[in-house]
DNA sequence: TTAATTGCAAACATTTTGCAGGTTC
DNA sequence: GAACCTGCAAAATGTTTGCAATTAA
């Protein structure tokens, strides 16, 4: 059960019973954070919640931006999209899905077709097993 | 044409007329990265090509590695892949393959599966025009 | 000779860490 | 009360940049 399933726009209350429900404890800057990636499905990077948090008038540090967001991901409540090393994306959207990356504008948009990759553990190397299958489609804004 | 059609095991001679056929200046530097990355394909790291390097007795700087690998990518003669945000892999294989990328290792792998993802110009956000599609299967060694 | 490249060190951006004080269960 | 979290500043990492000296065409 993911938090949209729930209510689009969660309150407190919800949002401090999922994060209990995923043994993270509800602090005051968890629930600033995720009452911002909750909110609706999005694609956040930790400099920008920061930023987004410092201009709503939140007292939060950087160091617990980063530490809310490892936390969140460790928990199953976002999802890391790596597309770019300049930057790590943080998808509160964690159902199967890939990605548009946009090499022009740095945008990152969810695609929404079925995968049609079918990875089986005999597909694997010896003595591995499958983690996820992530599928970036980059794109430019095209000339002219 | 690919370097490694023409000879698995290029001389210096061979790889200085690759450099220039694809506009990159054959300097000294540049022909010590390109022995090592066009031997044979594989995945580099420009920390692990200084390292190579050096203990090969060879004088060449940090800047120059880094500035090489993107002359490289610009010139079509490797392709850089993001799997990871603490590294980024530079593949001497430039044809269309994906990658298995382990999570416990750090080690990065061709994927010799054809692509059963068909991308066209009408599925793509409008305004924007294909660049790639990276496939990354993310794998852990199996636990016992 | 003209444009391009190299090396060095310093600058950068992002992320992580150590630790004292505060909070949650 | 025991375990966990926060904020700050400092450190770590990977990559880029500025610039004088050198090399390629």
């Amino acid at each position: 059960m993911t938090i949209d399933a729930v209510n689009p726009n969660p309150d407190d209350k919800t949002l401090a019973a999922l994060l209990s429900a995923h043994r993270v404890y509800p602090t005051a800057q968890r629930l600033m954070v995720a009452r911002i990636l909750f909110a609706r499905h999005q694609h956040a990077t930790a400099d920008g919640l920061l930023h987004a948090l410092h201009a709503a008038g939140q007292r939060v540090s950087k160091a617990t931006v980063y530490n809310t967001l490892a936390r969140f991901v460790e928990a199953g409540l976002l999802r890391e999209v790596i597309v770019d090393n300049q930057h790590t994306f943080y998808d509160s959207n964690t159902r199967p899905h890939h990605h548009f990356y946009n090499l022009d504008s740095g945008e990152l948009t969810d695609v929404n077709i079925a995968t049609p990759l079918a990875v089986r553990d005999h597909d694997l190397p010896a003595g591995t097993t499958l983690d996820s299958v992530d599928i970036v489609i980059r794109i430019r804004n095209a000339a002219g």
